[in-house]
DNA sequence: TAAACATATGAACAAATGCTCATATGTTTA
DNA sequence: TAAACATATGAGCATTTGTTCATATGTTTA
């Protein structure tokens, strides 16, 4: 008897095989983290409209409070955020700081989802 | 003076448009509410874990819990929570239900998100 | 039909999260 | 250099979230 055939409905024990493979194939424990992590940063909705916002143009941190009506203070902590997970990047110019998208993945994982809730 | 030029730093009333171009393209509350919702759930690496598990066959989720190594009842909850987002579906045969990936914007989303943090 | 098996679900609790408030840091200007 | 402006950040608090435990529901079999 295999080492994982331990107590299970009957179907797992006639893929042995199965476990192997799902093995080979998952990403490592550390990658898994940082893909949740990923996804936690799209998980919020004030993040989202943040990336919306920067779709269109390179903007300081005051305008994007203001766009969103928000306060300086909620807008700062999740640009902390979303440039800690690279999806945004950020220039200082005088007293203000500009954002603007850091690539084209978040432009494609938005519409993904877009997509997927359209149906 | 435009009706939202409040006090903000020198560089909003210098782009009045931008507000206007945001406001078109952004999607409105439901959506917002939904596209962050739908990202909520890759937010977690079980439920990640569960989704690379799919990738290679469908399983029951007494399968499901042993290959993860984690409760049934853990993974029924979160189950519940991939198919109300419509990121599975499942299928009863007998005293088991097997479960299997919703559609192909699940594999696109993940490799875009995998893409991104290999960078 | 009763027992066994597979899955689903509600309640509870600890941990994580998003905002606010106060204040610190960095930059420019009077 | 002091004041004003723009942004960043730590602490606190309410809400959300993921798991466990107990148990309910659904299916098969003896």
């Amino acid at each position: 008897m295999a080492i994982n055939d331990v107590e299970c409905c009957e179907t797992f024990h006639t893929h042995e095989h199965l476990l192997n493979q799902v093995n080979e194939n998952m990403p490592d424990e550390d990658e898994l983290y940082d893909l949740a992590e990923l996804f936690k940063v799209f998980g919020d909705s004030t993040r989202i409209r943040i990336l919306f916002v920067l779709f269109e143009a390179e903007v300081c941190v005051c305008d994007l409070a203001q766009a969103l009506n928000m306060t300086q203070s909620a807008i700062s902590h999740q640009l902390k955020l979303l440039k800690q997970n690279k999806l945004v990047k950020s220039r200082r110019e005088g007293k203000s700081v500009f954002y603007s998208l850091a690539d084209g993945h978040v432009r494609t994982i938005i519409a993904q989802g877009r997509e997927h809730i359209e149906e």
